[in-house]
DNA sequence: CCGAGACATAGATGGATGTCAACGTCTTGA
DNA sequence: TCAAGACGTTGACATCCATCTATGTCTCGG
């Protein structure tokens, strides 16, 4: 991952644009904004799918897709424990990408 | 705009959740990134169309088209000055933006 | 008044994406 | 061993979106 400032600093690479927006838009959807919201404000700070079906009101399938989408791009991780699969916030992850689009307005 | 910090504090309401995600979606390109960061290196940060087209290699029409689509959620702002429309970005939508996102680790 | 140039808009098209129903996999308890 | 349940995967479908070409609008110089 880039480091430093990609938004400030020199014009930002074709490849490291991509790479940024990639996790961007695994954030920049309705249904998975809510989702971290949920896991993040859950009990010990994680929950399992069916934790989150009901406040979505989408289907099983639908809320493990957007999960998939959301732990491919590095914002969540899963831990399995018996039949459940618990989600979790990476928020180092979170951090790194708040800190990539402010901008240190330079001087 | 939703004042505090949604993705930390209570499940983010279904509406608040497609206001954020319409504005995390229009940095959510890699083009837009790359815009975003030519307008605010460029020279007293602020850039023309003209030139923007070249560095990101895309026609004209599809360029102003992307500026569109920041322009439409706040990030950046557009003065004509005779032939010229020049773009600059919006540091407090940034700001808020990553505000929005970095997890003020609750306790 | 007219032509050139900068920018925006409209329409078309190929590719990406969110959602669902159906099915497969794995774990647990009886 | 078997049934139930939690979760993931697949395939299909509708929609959205990025990009292009063609055209429109506006400003300035001659």
């Amino acid at each position: 991952m880039a480091c430093c400032s990609p938004l400030a600093r020199e014009p930002l690479s074709a490849t490291s644009a991509i790479e940024l927006a990639g996790i961007l838009k695994a954030l920049a959807d309705p249904v998975r904004l809510r989702l971290v919201s949920l896991i993040q404000a859950h009990e010990h700070g994680e929950a399992c799918v069916c934790d989150l079906t009901e406040p979505i009101s989408l289907t099983q399938p639908t809320v493990s897709h957007h999960l998939k989408v959301l732990r491919d791009a590095g914002l969540v991780t899963r831990e399995k424990r018996g039949v459940w699969a618990y989600y979790r916030i990476v928020p180092a992850a979170l951090e790194g990408l708040s800190d990539l689009i402010s901008s240190p307005s330079k001087a």
